[in-house]
DNA sequence: TTGGCCCGTGAATCCATCT
DNA sequence: AAGATGGATTCACGGGCCA
């Protein structure tokens, strides 16, 4: 294998053996909705197709939970050496699955990001009235190990697209419908097919344009085909020809959405760091100039170096806000206030700060 | 011990140990808060400088993930001993120890009916902007086997209460605010109160009046207190003395709120905004009190579960009311009144579902 | 009485960079 | 590598105060 990975490709073979074949690190994101098929089939029957009839036959149970642990165990383990350090992972599924899944991912030290919930607003009525209906599938997000520092996550875009609303946990999709659901001689062509409205949210929030996308069950490719029309790079990988082959064909067809530039200037975005000396040092704040601290009777003083006087204390605007407050640390830009020698009026030195990096 | 358990107690112990001193199969319904695991390290601030009081009670403190799982597969084990038969068992917990306890419980035998999402209306933000915002925790209802045939479930009474759409796996109420949290000095009695409509919801649902709710992690004493309030006994255990007295003093309050026997004759059917039985989870219309059909003399009375029995028939508001006026179906909101328990005036329901969406 | 503003607070695995 | 420093970051609701 080449030290690049083979991007853009849907390839077949086994997940674990294909992931184990690529380069290492060489995916940004992974996301996996692996098969849960343990339980309701094979629980009811034994290998020799004799039914299970016993009361508490917990062998049979065992051993196909063990079954499904372990390829759990090794796929996440191949799926962990291929993820970027600063990489991270997606999981869905239900609860036949998912609550193995999370204890095993935090076994191999994963660590949990968040949970999302995906509530179905149409989801398949329970049929027997026995249950609940079951109007929702889980999502697990994780990172490498609870040490990683550094992970894609557009907090601000999403935040701006929700109503300037942090995003939550919860997500509110429909299912897969019949416009959208890929169908082979009439009939459906996967039965768990995702929507994409689904993976969009997932791509666009936990990487940029231009990253390895990799989805070890590629399924009808819907990953694949998210991360294509949003100038995402994508591997997908698929032991069934058949999907594989759906998965090209629905691929040729996707074309990238191309987003324009974004703007220069984020509304809400953070100011741009800079030294307190340099409104000093510029001008825009005269040395000896006097800091209002909120609206209270303190007022510093401006020192040529960028320290402030203060209450008894000399330091930083962050260390004496601090100090004044009695708190262990403070950003001193939101306290201290100068009087605009213009208008008079009073304003946070916060708003200094545009200017002092036009100036430089 | 003897033969029948201590009901209607709060029992001052660990709770492995009593409830192993416990006859067997004596509960039928457990509902289980444990502790989450939380693992948090540094101090949270908020954007306004004020500190986030975090959940660092010492008994949420655990060595490792296997001293936690541990604490889970004992507590689960003697909790399985105790559960009767016909029984069912509900667990609730975040994205920081389900996981655990939904493997571990799969791998005791227990059989998985629901994992249900209680999806906060106002949850604490993410202070951070680095995730998204936390805004569910989940529950697991299981039953002890997968061959259990038996279990309670009011499908028809949550379903006539919900709009006559069949209860869904995402459940939306508020966190335990003011006014519903028990202080102490003026300051919260304890960090992980539950709200009561949640227990509402659980009780009411998957129990009988009379049965036996158990709650191994008393608490501030919730369960037990819904538990009292809607006509079942209750067991519950704590180790802490505090919280024991605390629980105790608070069910000396607690007043069952006694149904009416049901009516006859059930009325099935499918119609249409915001369930009904959230007036009732959210304390706005009380168990057991009684609607005026029009401006007549037939009066209905409401159960738990949002289901409402007049003239012989027990349904929906909808259902109940379509048969009194000899109609194929009707809108039960326009139907039914209230007294207004403070100004004496009847009202329409139909008034109460602002209030009830607000709540939401 | 009512409406508006301010403040407190809730199960939270919650920073980035430089020295 | 660990510690110090700069400075970025929140939503819904209820209660109290004041006009």
């Amino acid at each position: 294998m080449s030290n690049h990975p083979p991007v853009n490709q849907v390839l077949l073979g086994d997940c674990i053996e294909m992931m184990n074949s690529l380069p290492e690190k060489c995916a940004d994101l992974i996301f996996a909705d692996p098969p849960y098929n343990m339980q309701l089939s094979n629980a009811l029957w034994r290998p020799n197709m004799t039914k299970v009839d016993a009361v508490d036959d917990h062998w049979d149970k065992f051993a196909s939970f063990e079954a499904y642990d372990k390829f759990t165990r090794e796929w996440l383990t191949a799926a962990r050496r291929v993820l970027s350090d600063n990489g991270t992972l997606w999981v869905i599924g239900s609860y036949h699955n998912i609550y193995r899944v999370g204890a095993i991912l935090m076994d191999l030290g994963f660590w949990t990001l968040n949970d999302i919930v995906w509530v179905k607003k149409n989801p398949m009525p329970q049929m027997k009235g026995v249950r609940f209906c079951n109007a929702h599938e889980t999502l697990l997000w994780v990172k490498k190990s609870q040490t990683q520092t550094k992970y894609t996550f557009h907090y601000r875009e999403f935040k701006a697209g929700n109503e300037d609303k942090q995003m939550r946990s919860d997500w509110h999709f429909p299912i897969c419908g019949r416009g959208e659901r890929l169908l082979v001689n009439g009939v459906k062509a996967h039965t768990t097919q995702k929507p994409e409205a689904l993976l969009h949210r997932v791509i666009a929030s936990t990487t940029n344009p231009g990253d390895v996308v990799l989805d070890p069950f590629c399924g009808t490719g819907t990953t694949a085909a998210v991360a294509k029309r949003l100038g995402r790079r994508y591997i997908t990988i698929d032991r069934e020809e058949a999907y594989v082959a759906l998965a090209k064909e629905r691929l040729d067809g996707v074309i990238p959405t191309l987003e324009e530039p974004r703007a220069e200037v984020f509304v809400d975005a953070p100011k741009p760091r800079i030294p307190f000396v340099s409104l000093v040092e510029s001008g825009l704040l005269a040395v000896g100039s006097r800091l209002r601290f909120g609206n209270t009777d303190i007022y510093a003083s401006v020192h040529a170096d960028g320290a402030i006087s203060a209450g008894g204390y000399c330091g930083s605007i962050h260390k004496v806000g601090a100090l004044l407050l009695g708190l262990p640390n403070s950003n001193g830009w939101k306290l201290w206030h100068f009087t605009d020698p213009e208008t008079g009026e009073e304003k946070l030195i916060d708003a200094l700060r545009p200017s002092a990096v036009v100036k430089k």
